[in-house]
DNA sequence: TCTATATTTCTAAAATAATGGAAATATGCT
DNA sequence: AGCATATTTCCATTATTTTAGAAATATAGA
């Protein structure tokens, strides 16, 4: 992780809509379908088609195509990479109290 | 925490200088003046003066006067929520193989 | 009071991002 | 082939954000 990538990360959550989106997706089991993400926040096909693709570009979903349908689910793995490059080295290093750097938050 | 305020905290940090300003305040062990944050990344003061409050409205740091000095130190609580707010309910709840929930990543 | 230092406010130009309708593309079904 | 469904691309408009110099404000010390 550097500061560049998490940059691009952090603008592509920092949305209402796309944050709606990426929390959707941690929040499923499964992968969710462009169409049924369209349902669920009511936003339209362009739109959401076009906050997928920073979602995508910024790394933090993956999409898996299945004949006409396109499933989206999050990356774990750089979500959390980019957890821990926010609290990294956190309270100057040695000190923190409660600090769980190498730590997953969800999954891994 | 909700979807508005961690839009606006994320939109704080989805920024290049800001998440150095951030990230600087979070590896401090202490406060640190808007001064030495201006030195330490080369921000021009009207700029860092910005972005600065940006933060704080965020409520991602907080500020301390001392005479004509501001010292600046980040929010840990308010970040932890954060961080919480992402990956809540993750993976749909109960199947999450290392889900830490309630944890915090950075002092508390 | 006068001067130096620390920080903020004001400003206006420049850059970047978001929106959603219409058209295009792609797949599946009959 | 022809039609329906799923999704993306194109586009122009609109809105928001960023930048840093100059001026203003605030505090401290001589």
């Amino acid at each position: 992780m550097n500061e560049q990538v998490a940059v691009t990360a952090l603008s592509a959550i920092a949305h209402e809509g796309r944050l709606a989106i990426f929390r959707l997706l941690v929040q499923s089991a499964d992968a969710v379908a462009a169409g049924d993400i369209a349902a669920a926040l009511a936003i339209p096909a362009s739109t959401l088609s076009f906050h997928l693709k920073a979602l995508q570009q910024a790394g933090l979903i993956v999409v898996r195509q299945e004949g006409r349908f396109m499933y989206y689910s999050p990356n774990r793995e750089a979500f959390n990479s980019l957890l821990a490059y926010l609290t990294e080295n956190c309270c100057g290093g040695g000190g923190c109290p409660i600090a769980h750097q190498g730590e997953s938050r969800c999954q891994a």
